[in-house]
DNA sequence: TTGTAAGCGTTATCAG
DNA sequence: CTGATAACGCTTACAA
């Protein structure tokens, strides 16, 4: 900037107001400095910047870990709308560790970030370490890990409502003995899923029954346990909601392998819509969590908090629609009636080149 | 900082002294102030200190994307490695544009970053972008996606030694006439695997056959089209060593769809270890690219430029081992005599709570 | 519309 | 071992 300032024989400030479009300043000095900066490759120091005005362009992002379908989609979601707002993020994991996640604030803090996106350790229960970024008046948002009861600011997926649309497809689809493999009820989305799976059997005039609920650990080869277990029963189902692919897959497996028709003798659905859904066969119906939208919203509502500064911000909570992904596994005929369900989707799985 | 000044009656330089652990500091002096530091809560503000010290902490990260199972694993691992190394990340995505790429740079080159990795975007062709990163001196490291020729730091996958190992395995297997489910040949990655292929049935003293490769687009259906017709031929093969994982999945499940059995009629190996090799029926044997492996070697390579500062420092190329991962798609028997080949893992897929 | 000067929080230099 | 001071690159009152 000095440099500029010279060769154009005016200030400092010229070049810097020039440079950030500030109001007062001639459109004729502007197109000089700014041809000039071209010339010379400017590249301003956000550093110096942020230091000045004490507000970084730098969104702070915690997450559990970066692997799997979910946590890369959503960051991936959140990464995107960010720049389109002109932030970056910086990225941290916890690994499922408290400790860790309180040193990945620390960092954040010293990064001066604008924000903070979060979505907690599993190891989190509490909000003690959240008070120092709360104190300093430092936005902060979370995502689909949320403790519960505290009025913050989040985004989170309505899994209830998951667990009733998959059911009611099931249902829509002729099945009328619907079992459940269950997850952990400890964990809120699973015991919301299974609430959502009640819903649907309530208002079909189905009775809840106990017998068709198989607890699982959401894993493939628990699915599969389920599924033997259910199969072995004097009135098996014929039909299967799994609060996830991995113990949807299991079951289906299992189904075939005791040589019934999926979804012809029972149908189908998991929950996560996983890449592999896609890839099995048949494919199999599921749940999208609407990972990319999660990122989304949550810079958003994180956006709103950092322009809204200073004045008393309500707290939040954004809640987004599961979406039922119609596939394979459950489709016995196309569904008529049943409010507004897509048709079988065609996907391709696209294999990246690495 | 200043608080911590005036309540101990020393100056700010004593205090900074104390807390960056410098040598000329009394033990004494240094624990009074760490202890105030902590009850103060004080955290350091890093963007000051990286504008005066002209680094920061910060790596960057260009990626094409963060999705599938590639990207985010190699994320992952450079995350883990820098934060071990005291550095943060700031990720951008090239979303495969080298127009965004470019932008990517700026941004990066903005926030004074200590040092760029980065995988090129597929539109990119040249290096004239990274012409003013270089001539910053700021350390640059690559991966995966290089471009040839240059001398450029880089971290990447010894592809052909992939498809070689692969092979070989097949042969262990008791394969005698191995097809292949070859990739697009303009790009690196398929040329090498095939030709480690070739190489792999050179040893073994077998004619390369063009009447075994199919060239497919790696995709799931393109691979059942290509089994189709290798199964249709006169002569079908007794393997199949495709370059992708969804390309061999499509050829596995045509097989089976034929009435094949995988892996006594036909053994298949595929390439990546993407996570739905773990949960179909066969596993899929598989190459592992060591994604959190190059993570790590891209960093540990960055850091390495950066510590050697200023001096010549002659462009590095780190080449990874591919691992295979035996499976149920390609064991007919335990391998004995083949070199050093795992025993088929056993390995869990891992659903997470999201 | 432009310029002057102070200052963001830290650290390097030089002098005690 | 400690302190005063300048400086990193940029922004913003305030003054002109």
């Amino acid at each position: 900037m000095a440099d500029l300032a010279r060769e154009l024989g005016v200030s400092l400030t010229t070049i810097s107001r020039a440079l950030s479009d500030h109001h007062s300043i001639g459109p004729a000095m502007k197109q000089k400095v700014l041809k000039l900066s071209k010339k010379y490759n400017y590249q301003p120091n956000r550093l110096a910047s942020a230091l000045r005005k004490g507000k970084s362009q730098l969104l702070g992002i915690v997450v559990p870990y970066i692997e799997g379908r979910f946590f890369p989609s959503v960051v991936h979601g959140i990464e995107t709308a960010a720049r389109k707002a002109g932030y970056n993020v910086i990225i941290c994991q916890s690994n499922e560790d408290v400790a860790q996640e309180r040193r990945n604030l620390d960092t954040l803090l010293s990064a001066q970030v604008a924000g903070i996106l979060v979505s907690l350790s599993r190891t989190t229960h509490d909000f003690q370490h959240f008070e120092k970024v709360r104190s300093r008046g430092l936005p902060l948002v979370f995502f689909d890990r949320i403790l519960e009861g505290d009025k913050v600011n989040a985004v989170v997926l309505d899994d209830q409502e998951g667990g009733y649309i998959s059911t009611r497809h099931l249902l829509s689809q002729g099945c009328r003995r619907i079992a459940h493999l269950a997850g952990p009820q400890h964990l809120n989305i699973y015991k919301n899923r299974r609430q959502g799976y009640f819903d649907a059997l309530r208002e079909a005039g189905l009775p809840e029954d106990e017998s068709l609920i198989v607890y699982t650990d959401m894993a493939q080869q628990s699915g599969a346990e389920g599924m033997r277990q259910l199969l072995a029963a004097a009135n098996p189902p014929d039909g299967v909601f799994g609060a996830g692919d991995y113990c949807a897959l299991g079951a289906m497996q299992e189904a075939r392998r005791q040589g019934l028709r999926v979804p012809e003798d029972v149908a189908i659905c998991g929950f996560s819509n996983e890449t592999f859904t896609v890839v099995t066969e048949p494919t199999i119906t599921t749940i999208d969590q609407r990972c990319e939208e999660m990122g989304q919203a949550a810079v958003r509502l994180l956006l709103e908090v950092i322009e809204t500064n200073g004045s008393a911000y309500t707290p939040r909570q954004v809640v987004l629609r599961p979406e039922l992904v119609v596939r394979g596994s459950s489709t016995r005929f196309l569904d008529a009636g049943a409010g507004p369900v897509a048709a079988p989707t065609v996907e391709s799985a696209d294999p990246a080149d690495a």
